[in-house]
DNA sequence: AGCACGCCGACT
DNA sequence: GTCGGCGTGCTC
């Protein structure tokens, strides 16, 4: 275990310092303090430099000891000490928190929370530049004045037509050069400054560049009710439709939060965070932004990283991992879209973004808004209980209509591209009306396989238990998970009958059979595929916004953050990715998803329609989706969810374990699932553990997958069985040609 | 995770 | 004879 509480505060003279050092062991080092000693005295988030093994590690100090356990002569001194201030107390807890929580190496838990460059051992310092600007006398001398130092003079004309001056890289970029700016220095006409890179504002005066819009009335009883909590942990569910301007409340919430002098931390879903995004903001309020998003380099993560610990960057917006941020004087923590699953981490270190922002906020003592029109179950759960404030924007702005859904049966009907004759008949008469439709496709758990019409043989791989993907461009079956590439063939392999048919539809098929079908329209097609360039999407979405006819083919980038008011049409290829597969939360993200993608749609003059393509017309849970809502249905999911004793109700790990011995595999987890349950029954503890079970996607890349689930309905002795059978599994010999994981609050069961 | 050591096969 | 494959073991 980590060690939990280390002093803060200055320690005289330690006989033993406990380095937590980037490894993958859940434990950490001790060193002798060595011949340096920090000004300040030592401090716990102090970066050393230390000898681990063979090699030199960037580490940080967590704690300091009288005694270690390990001999005196095996002791390494710390070899450097990086910085004579620690790194930010806040920052730190919250790692240790997360090592805690997620069950994983304090060390790495850090690495993962810092920016590079601070981990390969660079002085937290923010770049720096210089700006040039004329000063009184410089605005006063004319050219005449500066003789033949003709370059000067232009020099000095250029400077004083810029009020705040230029910096020196703009300057060179012009063709001057550091001569001629000491010449016009060493006369007294133009002077320099330093400013940071990131966040260089310093602005005082009111925080807001342009005046707020005006609230409707949920909108300001909303805004009202979280001014209640500013300065205390207040978690508040907003829970507004699509276009209901949650936007709004939280722009003027930080409004609320710069007044006070304080930081705004926004989270957004990976794919939110856009230039958009970030000019809303940067318009908005005249203090530094910063956004840390996937384009910046190692420099500018530092950069931003610094800003934020120092506090003249203000507003921060990033992704999951911005959740790691320092922030000097935290004020509001907003996650928008909270139901994403981009905020939790997948690999590694497995951490949720939301879920630990709740735990800041808490830890701070500052109020937390969780938005979303679709509630994660968990969230809804909370704010049930009272545990969350629970505010609720229930009108679209400008008064429009909510999207008419309907499903639409696909048994029986001839399939073109996916898209049935109910769809294809409505999408041609919004074309003809002159308007747009968007053409949805959920990819998730659904990919066109190769099936045979004759015998119904699906081509499968070889290697793993996974259906093989039917690629246009190349032509070949695809193995998503193994990468196995195959001819298609001419012939079913099992039956010999040529028929050989495409089984549902990728985006390339619909778009493909859409060109045909309307050739005068142009069709634009938006996945993963052909955004993959920087600025394709926008470029896209501009010719969307113009308003042109056009059919918009897409997943699921489409069903987030933008709005269409031109198109009056959604059309949801396939609704049945959701309905019975493997994953319990299948339901709850296809709905949210689906009720996310109508909401693009429509505006007050013309309210959108959208139709949901299924094999299952009779499912009662896309019924009553489409019947009374999602709120209706996320009642029955978690009404359901109780009786299954699943989450939200129950807490859940998963250890995942993978391995090439498949039986090896099997008789360890076995073995540790047998040992668990034998000590919960001495401990006394209501933990139920399940498994092994095979992973959904059994074996991929010859390599197989197993899990033990274990779930509880106290965290605690869910916590407490975790660690003990993580103990048990490194403790174990077989444990050797093994890998595993654990994953703490699991989101998806692969 | 790295990075060593160590013991077996195919190469200049 | 060596280069290098990855099994096994360790890191204060």
């Amino acid at each position: 275990m980590p060690p939990d509480q280390a002093p803060d505060s200055p320690t005289a003279d330690p006989a033993i310092v406990v380095v937590a050092v980037p490894t993958p062991l859940r434990r950490c080092f001790d060193y002798l303090p060595g011949n340096e000693q920090p000004a300040g005295g030592w401090c716990c988030g102090v970066r050393v430099r230390v000898t681990l093994g063979r090699r030199q590690v960037v580490g940080i100090v967590v704690d300091f000891r009288a005694h270690s356990d390990v001999e005196r002569h095996r002791l390494k001194p710390i070899e450097a000490l990086l910085d004579q201030t620690p790194l930010p107390a806040d920052w730190l807890w919250l790692c240790r928190f997360t090592a805690r929580y997620y069950q994983h190496s304090l060390g790495d838990t850090l690495a993962n929370a810092m920016p590079v460059l601070l981990r390969q051992g660079r002085p937290l310092e923010a770049r720096t530049r210089t700006r040039w600007f004329a000063t009184e006398q410089g605005l006063a001398t004319t050219a005449e004045q500066l003789g033949r130092a003709r370059r000067q003079a232009e020099l000095l004309g250029v400077l004083s037509q810029h009020r705040h001056g230029l910096v020196a890289s703009a300057i060179t970029a012009q063709g001057f050069d550091q001569a001629q700016l000491r010449g016009l220095h060493d006369k007294g006409l133009i002077d320099s400054t330093r400013e940071w890179l990131a966040a260089p504002e310093r602005r005082s005066g009111p925080v807001l560049a342009e005046p707020s819009l005006t609230l409707n009335h949920e909108q300001s009883a909303a805004l009202a009710a979280m001014h209640e909590g500013l300065d205390r942990f207040h978690p508040v569910l907003l829970h507004g439709v699509t276009g209901s301007g949650k936007t709004e409340v939280y722009l003027q919430l930080i409004e609320a939060v710069l007044d006070r002098g304080r930081q705004a931390l926004i989270l957004v879903p990976e794919i939110a965070l856009t230039p958009q995004t970030l000019e809303r903001f940067r318009r908005r309020f005249s203090v530094a932004v910063v956004a840390l998003h996937s384009g910046l380099n190692d420099n500018e993560r530092l950069d931003a990283w610094e800003a934020a610990r120092a506090g003249r960057a203000r507003i921060i917006i990033g992704t999951r991992s911005a959740i790691f941020t320092p922030l000097a004087a935290p004020g509001v923590i907003i996650i928008d879209e909270e139901h994403d699953s981009s905020f939790k981490q997948h690999e590694g270190l497995r951490y949720h973004a939301r879920d630990l922002a709740v735990v800041r906020a808490q830890h701070h003592a500052i109020p937390i808004v969780m938005g979303s029109a679709t509630p994660a179950l968990e969230t809804l759960r909370h704010a049930h209980q009272g545990v969350y404030r629970h505010l609720r924007l229930t009108q679209r702005a400008g008064h429009a209509r909510p999207a008419d859904m309907r499903l639409v049966d696909l048994r029986g009907r001839p399939l073109r591209g996916g898209l049935g004759p109910q769809a294809m008949k409505a999408i041609g008469e919004q074309l003809d009306a002159g308007r747009q439709v968007l053409i949805f496709i959920n990819r998730r758990g659904f990919a066109p396989s190769l099936s045979c019409h004759e015998c119904g043989w699906i081509g499968e791989c070889r290697h793993c238990d996974a259906r093989l993907t039917l690629h246009r461009q190349p032509h070949q079956l695809i193995c998503h998970h193994c990468d196995t590439r195959l001819p298609v063939p001419d012939a079913c392999p099992s039956c010999g009958s040529a028929d050989l048919r495409p089984q549902g539809a990728g985006t390339e098929r619909t778009e493909e059979t859409l060109s045909e079908a309307f050739p005068d329209t142009p069709v634009l097609r938006v996945d993963r595929d052909t955004t993959r360039r920087r600025d394709a999407l926008e470029q896209t979405l501009t010719r969307v916004r113009r308003g042109e006819p056009c059919l918009l083919v897409g997943t699921q980038m489409l069903a987030k953050g933008h709005h269409f008011p031109h198109v009056t049409l959604v059309v949801v290829v396939n609704a049945d990715g959701g309905l019975y597969s493997a994953d319990f939360r299948a339901m709850e993200h296809s709905a949210a998803l689906l009720t996310q993608v109508a909401g693009r749609a429509g505006r007050a003059s013309h309210p959108g329609q959208v139709l949901i393509q299924t094999h299952h017309p009779d499912d009662p849970g896309l019924r009553l989706l489409i019947e009374q809502g999602f709120d209706a249905l996320a009642e029955q999911l978690l009404e359901e969810r109780r009786m299954a004793r699943l989450p939200p109700w129950r807490h859940m790990v998963l250890i995942r374990a993978e391995g090439q011995d498949a039986s090896m595999l099997h008789s360890v987890l076995e073995e540790g699932g047998n040992a668990l349950r034998v000590w919960l029954g001495e401990q006394g503890l209501a933990v139920d553990c399940l498994g092994p079970v095979p992973a959904p996607m059994e074996r991929r890349q010859t390599r197989w997958h197993v899990q033990l689930m274990l779930s509880a309905e106290r965290r605690s002795a869910l916590h407490r069985a975790t660690a003990w059978l993580d103990e048990w599994l490194a403790a174990h010999p077989g444990s050797r040609r093994l890998r595993y994981s654990v994953d703490v609050d699991p989101q998806e069961m692969t």
